[in-house]
DNA sequence: CAATATACGGAACGAGCGTTCCGTTTGTCA
DNA sequence: TGACAAACGGAACGCTCGTTCCGTATATTG
């Protein structure tokens, strides 16, 4: 009764309108505190940590969290859309920018950061393995069409070569994050300019 | 008893010389069977599949496969040293050609070309999360060396920029591989363009 | 403060998968 | 060809992990 309905949309996120009945207060907070939790536990070992582990990191029971997120898929995709949608808001704030080219290189850089050790991140975003559903392809799609506006523009500019699509620069940039291991230092900086020397047209 | 030995210089593969008792006919042939149905399913699914599926492939019985191999990471961790030869063998012999330049290239394209769809091979070479043991390491020794002398064949030749080391290398064109899905046809190729084309020399 | 729906915790269940065991088959060698 | 070690197949075991269930606790409302 009413539950399922209240799932969809706290997935939605902050999409939709607020659901029929208000969650209780200890309800929302246990709910903040597994989706930090599952963010943390995501990144530093990958989709792969146990969903008791995440719980537990969290404070509460696994029928906590089930109550919350009736799947483990459906956690990660909750963590998923406050990453993409923050990439989104990104982007939509570069397109005001005067420079397209320096516009485009600033969004690849936070690309780059908001991927860092977030295998998941990367995985989602081109496309390995994740198949998205509803609300998680919307935002995915938000990032990718920031994303593009921005190639594009600095495509017309003359700053960038017009043969790379927006899939190629997600891949180049998401591989620079696949191994953000702290081990050579400024060697994702390093990555980042040969990706940003190559895009430029030559001559 | 004697099993274990036997297992440890199977695992060797090329490497050392023959082990004691010589493998009966069909044991050798089943080897075969194995590695190459492993190879494939690696490459096509990833290191999550099963075992069982893998020795069903192969034609053989599950106890068989672990008489060969006595542990999955085994059995993944020959497959990948067989890609690792071959991938050393080739980089020793581009060290023959004259222009460093092209050597290089030719080896990145090498190493996409082999890290193409074989996530398995992208994640060990970059280093994410498997640790290798003996005569793996030594093969991934092997392939980075190679690399490395390539690399600074071209910087000494002031074809290539001198701020990029060899892991960062393998990151970068590591990177292009993770996404190597038959969607967007030329993609790898334009990629790579990129990145070969951001690490000639500025001017 | 009492009543009640809401939410909680964690034990228990079941599926999937790596690994082992053992009775049977087959290659090898005299 | 007969005997024996070597190798085989696949059922069975145990562990991990996602998910469910239910008795208990607590926020909310009048």
């Amino acid at each position: 009764m009413g539950e399922k309905e209240r799932w969809a949309s706290a997935g939605a996120g902050l999409v939709s309108p607020e659901a029929a009945t208000p969650l209780r207060a200890d309800a929302r907070r246990n709910r903040e505190l597994i989706l930090a939790a599952a963010d943390e536990m995501f990144a530093a070992e990958g989709v792969g940590v146990p969903v008791d582990e995440i719980a537990r990191r969290a404070g509460v029971g696994a029928g906590t969290l089930y109550r919350h997120f009736p799947t483990k898929e459906a956690l990660f995709e909750a963590v998923l859309i406050a990453h993409m949608e923050r990439l989104a808001a990104r982007g939509r704030e570069l397109a005001e920018r005067d420079d397209p080219g320096v516009a485009l290189f600033e969004f690849i850089e936070s690309l780059a950061h908001e991927g860092a050790s977030k295998k998941n991140l990367v995985d989602a975003l081109s496309g390995a393995g994740i198949d998205f559903k509803a609300s998680a392809s919307a935002s995915k799609a938000a990032v990718e069409g920031a994303f593009r506006e921005l190639l594009l523009r600095a495509q017309k500019a003359g700053t960038i070569r017009t043969d790379v699509t927006v899939a190629d620069l997600f891949t180049l940039v998401m591989g620079t994050c696949t191994l953000a291991n702290p081990v050579a230092e400024g060697s994702q900086a390093r990555m980042l300019a040969v990706v940003c020397a190559g895009l430029r047209v030559p001559g």
